[in-house]
DNA sequence: CTTCCTGCAAAAGTTTTGCATTAAC
DNA sequence: GTTAATGCAAAACTTTTGCAGGAAG
């Protein structure tokens, strides 16, 4: 299900290709900081990691987030957070520290995902909502901040 | 189980006092404010409905937030929302636009939500972390953005 | 009267944008 | 060569803070 790191850029490529984007070396380094990392990284965390300047590396997540290869994640925290996009990782959710901001990806059972879905595919048609995705958290402390 | 108005008042000037703090007018308004609003409020909502200094309504939100009278939302928005406590009303989800940032509330039945609380306790403590809470939403298309 | 709350204005932190330059195709 | 991406600096927006004055107990 885990795309390997070749294949990987060749879906990006892709999915920039088909919203009329370029894959540039820049959106390259940043899909493999994001690889690495495994988890929601900040701006703060890439600016440390990779070497672009800030406005780059907004503009950038923008257009991978739009062409899909990147999602936004929202914390407790007042900063944005991303990651690859699900499909080119797997599905999973988040525990989030509410002391440190800590941010680390869990799986739960399939059985339960199933059921949620079914649920709020309900509870989104009565409401005459589009549901496009759900968000799973566990917000509570970690053992460092315990 | 969900309190009056009259006793809504009453716990939230105990939680206020339990963390050594004064249930002011100010706080009474927008404790009404949220109450009357039913769903997340922006700071910008409650600017336009009372008629309160910015720097006080965040002032105040922090306070009650402490206290655990309020209870600060995160959407796909840059920026917070707030909403009375869930035992002040009733446990319930969100269904978010990703378009226009519409915030509407939504229960789940009653089976779900314990398997939800059930696996996300597990999964917690395998992982070291001490579950507070959970937070599941919709992210999807409300009907005015269809 | 003493402590905490309020209001204004300024500061801090995150994200967006304008525009000249550079890289991609 | 043409179009789109980049880098820098400045702007926009959300949230926090310092401090003098006012309300609460």
């Amino acid at each position: 299900m885990v795309p390997r790191t070749a294949e990987l850029h060749e879906l990006v490529d892709r999915r920039l290709r088909a919203v009329g984007q370029r894959y540039t070396q820049q959106r390259r380094t940043l899909v493999e900081a994001l690889h690495r990392d495994g988890k929601p990284s900040s701006i703060t965390d890439l600016l440390a990691h990779v070497q672009l300047p800030q406005s780059s590396i907004y503009r950038n997540l923008t257009v991978l987030e739009q062409a899909g290869a990147v999602r936004r994640v929202v914390t407790e925290e007042d900063f944005a957070r991303y990651e690859l996009a699900e499909d080119l990782t797997e599905h999973h959710h988040h525990l989030i520290c509410s002391s440190c901001g800590r941010v680390e990806d869990v799986t739960i059972p399939a059985s339960l995902e199933a059921d949620v879905d079914r649920t709020l595919e309900g509870v989104a048609r009565r409401t005459g909502f589009a549901s496009i995705s759900h968000r799973l958290d566990v917000i509570g402390t970690c053992s460092d901040c315990a």
